[in-house]
DNA sequence: CAAAAGCGGTTCAAAAAATGAATAGGTCAA
DNA sequence: TTGACCTATTCATTTTTTGAACCGCTTTTG
């Protein structure tokens, strides 16, 4: 959309935080972007950069500004797919911010399925801890989000929870492999596996040692589950992961770990408060509600 | 905003129903603006219009198209003004579609309230039957509508109701100006006067009369209700109004039709479904929401 | 402390885009 | 069939946008 190219101008300018940076991003002169900025904000009536020494940044005018760039840019191009789609051409591009869980396993099936009957609909799929997920929800980076106990910011708006109890994830030589269910304190005399602070299960492992009085003392921290899950593999450690993201895997065994201990995270499934998703989006979130309600 | 005029000419087109016309609108040659509108075309990926011999008109895509136009245009003007609100300016324009009876008395006392803390802002007051009034709102041509007895589109979004009870308007020395309340029979021994048949009194008064298997026959029809208590005076003739609508005048008295013939019209106070409404419309929607309550 | 680097803003000639006037070519109604 | 009215196209002209060079400023660097 050629005539709305200031808009992506300022959004390249809050992005570089410099109207040079942006102007080599976009592939033109400092000089041509800076002017048409001042002719914007002369037209719109207000500044909406605050000049600094060393570039510039949005003021709360361009906040309110940026706010409305994203949502139109969306909005549009959800216009254009609904278009698409009543031609009968059915495309469009679907982009999920997921926990990690969700990757080796659900989401590719999922995906998979959905493509077999649109063969037009790509797809993005990134990998976000529970507050980038929601950033990116409400920066309209992201369609849908699909993530293990976010903070619930008031932009994100819920679809769908699954409550999913945390598995611990050992070798089938494990002393504890045994256990139809495993007790907190049990864990805690072997060596643990367990994954960084930003994650979910962490969060609620934390939350859960905390209120026994206990600790955790992982002797490996990772931000990657196959890494932890390998290692339970070398070290006969034990590591923890919720179920959805659990495959069969020789040699590897799971066992829930007791909701006396540690009550069921929450996966949620949500989008943009108010926003109407594209076709296309609208129509994976909800294979993905009917998908989760498995888990339930 | 020059860079969204494509925009604008888009709208001026659907609305003329021809380029040529729209072109000479917006002051502008009907070349220039056939190849703007076929660029746009090809950059949006499909037609919008469809070309008959005599003019244009929008087709599907182009329905989907300036729907996001006009919420787009409107979600800017709200960014607008709360820029304007937070540099302290304070500014900016609420347009209301009301029924006429809130012309006389109702809304000036209320716009004259408002405007005394802000007189920086405009108004624009527009009467309009219930039908026209929701095709108002779902256009963004009016931020606020206050209409009796709508016929509750899905656009519509209703804010506030409040219950009116139709009164009689007669003559001091008319028969029945000594009754507390009114039954419709007594009403159909003189001569009424009605407001026509788009209107919500007339729409409530129709139905009463059904049910009770009687027929109205009005003297004299019209769309004024100024005119209608006027004429009361004259021909000591029967008419019948909302209390809203109703100021005390001399020589004419008011009575209440009873709730057993005609349950009470709704006064319906409502706004585009899912629209974020300006600083302004949002304040000025808050005061009356509070001062209708007077009314229930 | 001075030089260098990086920033936004300005100027002016050059390039690109939009425009107007004229006109072609179509459909419909009288 | 004619005339009215429409969209589409062409091309010279006008308007707008752009790039290159440079200014003045602040921060970083040596």
């Amino acid at each position: 959309m050629r005539h709305l190219i200031t808009f992506q101008y300022i959004e390249a300018i809050a992005r570089a935080g410099s109207i040079r940076k942006a102007a080599e991003d976009m592939n033109i002169t400092a000089s041509a972007l800076n002017r048409r900025i001042q002719r914007f904000e002369e037209e719109f009536g207000s500044e909406i950069f605050e000049r600094l020494p060393r570039g510039v940044r949005l003021n709360p005018a361009g906040e309110l500004l940026i706010r409305h760039i994203r949502s139109q840019e969306s909005d549009l191009r959800r216009v254009q797919s609904q278009v698409a789609d009543l031609s009968g051409i059915r495309r469009g591009h679907v982009s999920v911010a997921c926990s990690q869980a969700l990757v080796p396993y659900f989401l590719p099936a999922q995906i998979s399925i959905y493509r077999r009957e649109h063969p037009g609909v790509t797809f993005s799929v990134n990998v976000r801890d529970r507050e980038a997920a929601e950033t990116d929800i409400s920066n309209f980076k992201s369609d849908i989000a699909l993530v293990l106990e976010p903070n619930f910011m008031v932009d994100f708006q819920v679809q769908s929870v699954v409550p999913q109890i945390i598995s611990v994830i050992m070798r089938e030589d494990h002393p504890l492999s045994h256990a139809e269910e495993i007790r907190l304190r049990d864990c805690l005399d072997y060596s643990c596996v367990l994954p960084t602070a930003q994650y979910g299960v962490r969060h609620l492992l934390e939350r859960a040692a905390e209120e026994n009085s206990r600790t955790l003392s992982p002797v490996i921290e990772s931000d990657s589950f196959d890494f932890m899950r390998h290692y339970a593999l070398h070290e006969n450690a034990i590591a923890f992961q919720i179920p959805i993201g659990l495959e069969p895997k020789a040699g590897l065994t799971y066992r829930p770990l007791s909701v006396k201990d540690i009550p069921p995270g929450n996966l949620l499934l949500g989008q943009m408060r108010g926003r109407a998703l594209p076709v296309a989006s609208a129509k994976f979130m909800q294979q993905l509600e009917i998908a989760l309600q498995v888990y339930n």
